[in-house]
DNA sequence: TTGAAAGCGCTAACAG
DNA sequence: CTGTTAGCGCTTTCAA
């Protein structure tokens, strides 16, 4: 009744690691998982004849029953509507901004580092397009990762709603436009934006300027907003605003234009590090000092801010820990799918450096 | 006859596609899977039944019978053998170092580009410790990916060879320490060195520094290396060294060692932008113009380079290119286990820009 | 060209 | 505490 050897090179089975140690393909199940009720001395045994053969248990077996993959998407949902009908060359370029900007590291770095002492890990997704979003959804469903992580900037992206829509468990980083049923994480942008106008003011700056973000992203919005508002509170008058794109460059440019209109200003406070620290190359072009003559506040307390000349003054946004938090939301919701929505909101703390 | 519907909420199968479209599951499949020979009404009448069933193949049963999972991994494989028996804290550190450096952003992105068109996506992983490689090595003999794509710092990695030995399919980014039978992509480090060394020389610096990269990493080496001997070929003598960790950071405290020691220097060639950065920034503190006093060259034409004030003259590595091609080598070698190993060397270009 | 049937390797009742 | 057994959903011979 014995059964034909495995071929050489064919990877071991259950069945090998049953046959090397006596016992049965369920016992050696049980010993692999860690589930209790099995003799010690068994135990040993079946770890021995694990060893000996080599046994790696297969990935697709075990998922096609247990129907979990330990796996999640990471996905980075970029563009809204448009962009779709684009070549090769535009979706190139659109991965190459994401990965360029510091933020994305930093979410990396949060998601791997919570998901990994998890035994997990993330698979890379774009969703810039419909046809990816589409795709993505299809992944998803497939069963090829166990839920997602959304990382969407704009305002109007229709991936939160299609994924909640199919009821495919997901997390999100930045709070979806409208409510959509998923839980997010997000910071206090008004909060941060706020600390910023305070800290200016407290500087003694009396001619401020505001750099934003795009104002159809939420976080660029809500940070000119809650800059404008301290600012009135405190009787000053409505900053004059250029929108950035959240790049350097962008940054550079909105400097130049501010500069043009308004030569007396003292404070600047740019939506994020990036554009800050073009800002700074700018005024020192302009022959102004930072920060004797002009004082100048990031956002974000990114590598950015700490690499620019002077080290930039800034508002903290805890990137990292807000991905370790969209993970761990994630994974709370697979382990309990029942579970309410919950979001959580992170506070903003003020980071004073040199440029202020 | 007629089974029993599925229970409302469970994804629709083949087998419900199957009953929809009055044909048998393995017509389906083959529909699904564009295999020849099959009816064209049938097709029709299947597709028809995919869409009102709203049917998608699971990733796992079909992954368990064709042995693929159209997944690959993509490790980072950081430190050697040190590192181990670190805590968290540590390996936390380890990936928001790498992910902070611009460089892997562009291997990202080289690698998301060539494989999204063929409906692969990348998994995320580090190895910088014997447990964390273990993990890695498991995991791609759970068949949980059908290869690994290697981007590996060290010359000593240990991960190579654990991967070739276990024959698992694997393309390294940089060359090995020793040959292990994987291909690899790799740059010309120290052809990309002597364009720097010989533009420095037509620059008319006469006093020329470098800072190195860390000379336990191959291209750090390599880059020093080709310097020193483009310089020594053109009768320069031997330049003053050093040693830096590829950081910003590491970039300054090398610059201000080297201008203690030789405040007379005309010329830097800094093994990689980012510490060419930093040496731009101790040289303007240091009361030196760039390029009027002193000219600098950078290595890597990273994000970093055009960032910089002025804007580097840098050496190119095409790294989103190399990082492809990377990913080519390894779809070639899984669609042809048989084919012989094949590396590719890229040629680096010099890209003037204002600080030269 | 299509269908029937045999697994892929694993987990999870259910008996014993 | 352990073994037997029945699938998970799919692809793929092999016949028809």
């Amino acid at each position: 009744m014995t059964q034909a050897p495995r071929a050489a090179g064919a990877a071991p089975t259950l069945e090998d690691v049953a046959r090397a140690a006596g016992v049965s393909r369920a016992t050696v199940s049980r010993v692999v998982n860690g589930v209790r009720n099995v003799d010690p001395a068994i135990q040993k045994a079946v770890r021995q004849a694990v060893s000996v053969t080599g046994y790696a248990p297969n990935r697709a077996a075990r998922s096609l029953v247990t129907r979990r993959t330990d796996a999640v998407a990471l996905v980075v949902s970029g563009a809204g509507v448009e962009a779709d009908g684009r070549g090769p060359a535009e979706e190139g370029a659109f991965t190459a901004r994401v990965f360029a900007d510091p933020f994305f590291g930093r979410v990396l770095t949060g998601v791997v580092n919570f998901l990994r002492p998890r035994g997990m890990h993330p698979v890379l997704m774009f969703a810039e397009t419909s046809r990816a979003r589409d795709e993505v959804v299809a992944y998803l469903r497939q069963g090829s990762a166990d839920g997602a992580l959304i990382v969407s900037t704009h305002a109007q992206d229709p991936l939160p709603g299609l994924v909640a829509g199919a009821g495919l468990p997901a997390v999100l980083y930045a709070r979806p436009s409208r409510p959509v049923g998923i839980s997010y994480v997000d910071l206090a942008h008004r909060d941060g934006a706020r600390l910023a106008a305070e800290h200016l003011l407290e500087r003694g700056c009396r001619r401020i300027v505001t750099i934003s973000g795009p104002l159809d992203v939420p976080a660029g919005r809500e940070r000119l907003e809650g800059f404008q508002e301290a600012l009135a509170e405190r009787g000053s008058s409505l900053p004059p605003v250029a929108e950035g794109l959240f790049t350097q460059e962008s940054g550079e440019a909105a400097m130049e234009r501010l500069l043009a209109e308004h030569p007396g200003l003292d404070g600047v406070f740019a939506a994020n590090d990036l554009m800050a620290t073009g800002a700074c190359h700018v005024l020192r072009e302009r022959g102004r000092r930072v920060p004797e003559d002009v004082a100048v506040v990031g956002f974000d307390d990114s590598s950015a801010a700490s690499a620019c000349r002077p080290p930039l003054t800034t508002v903290r946004q805890p990137v990292e820990d807000m991905a370790a938090e969209m993970a761990g939301l994630l994974l709370d919701r697979l382990a309990a799918p029942e579970r309410p929505v919950t979001s959580v909101i992170f506070e903003p703390v003020l980071v004073v450096r040199d440029s202020t």
